[in-house]
DNA sequence: AATATTACTTACTAGTTAGTAAGTTGTCAA
DNA sequence: TTGACAACTTACTAACTAGTAAGTAATATT
């Protein structure tokens, strides 16, 4: 029955590295069929419409985020280590040929974003938030991270800015993105 | 001979802001004749490609730019009323519908954009840098901004997390784009 | 009054978009 | 070995995309 069992999730693959290229109204459904050496209509096949497409792209981004997070791995790490961790997932997104973040890709089209991809962005975006918060809060009670002002704030102030940093890199180069991350140590070890 | 002189101008003002609402992929000149109440061909005969359109509206926000801060206005403020002026900008940005930094809408799209309006966005996010950069340098040696590491460092900072609070109010709402501007008052003035 | 120019409209093209309906083929289970 | 089903292909549609060529009408210049 299968000719290849893998086509979805090599169809997710490729929305998800699109997205992160080029954006939602940047990528197509026949960018994908190219790129996979099939059909148009076999895309379609898999996923329905766009929409389901880019809802399943995000739904499997954050089942992934917490997997991640609740795996021993991270969980276990010092807050400073933790963040380090949080810092090397846009690193690397910006070392894979110039790559941008999901959330911030996905918001910068919202207006123009069919409703359950719009659900999926907020809700992915409440969960970055939410895991950097309960972050910044325990690395500031175990005397790790010196900051004033809300640990909610702060955690909205920092992925803002990786956002905006891989943005920012593609126009000015990698050394902005750096620079950002490393600014962010100099403010919260110092 | 001019039925309304000012169409031109009136083009580049719908696609700033058909820019800063949907993005580069986003608009098309379909959108912005038929807000004009005029036809296709009128836009094409004032922007000839929509990459000529797309780099016109950053000159003229380069120019707007540059005219403001040369201004005695906003020169001679001290660097803390200098810096709000400037947070004030994304603000009102964030106001106006909910829309985004010009520069952080065309960075997303990057990849897909025409050589001029790369090398536009480019220009205006080196032009938006450097003056933070010097408000920072300046507010510093005044006694006034309180942080570690290089003021270029610190203005990639400030400048990406204002991008990317804009577009993480989008999903999010207001209170997260006030949050960073919150925060970013608690790092600099402690 | 004749001519040129500006600011358009009409009418089109070639390419791309998401999406669909109907047919085909390989594999597996009964 | 028959039939069901999964994973496609072929062939299409309607809507939209940027862009063009030729014509028109009002105004400005000579």
């Amino acid at each position: 029955m299968p000719r290849s069992t893998n086509t979805q999730r090599t169809i997710l693959d490729l929305a998800e590295s699109l997205l992160q290229d080029k954006g939602y109204n940047g990528f197509s459904y026949a960018h994908i069929a190219t790129e996979l050496g099939v059909k148009n209509a076999a895309v379609h096949y898999h996923f329905p419409t766009k929409e389901a497409l880019g809802a399943a792209v995000i739904q499997r981004y954050r089942d992934r985020f917490k997997l991640w997070t609740n795996n021993a791995r991270v969980k276990d790490l010092s807050p400073e280590e933790k963040l380090d961790w949080f810092f090397s997932i846009y690193t690397n997104t910006r070392a894979d040929h110039g790559k941008v973040c999901l959330a911030g890709s996905l918001e910068t089209e919202f207006n123009s974003l069919p409703d359950t991809v719009r659900e999926q962005t907020r809700a992915l975006t409440a969960e970055l938030l939410a895991w950097l918060e309960d972050t910044l809060k325990e690395g500031r009670d175990a005397g790790a991270f010196h900051f004033n002002g809300e640990p909610a704030d702060k955690a909205s102030l920092i992925l803002a800015s990786l956002q905006g940093a891989l943005q920012m890199a593609r126009a000015m180069g990698t050394k902005k993105f750096h620079a950002v991350v490393t600014q962010h140590k100099q403010d919260l070890l110092a």
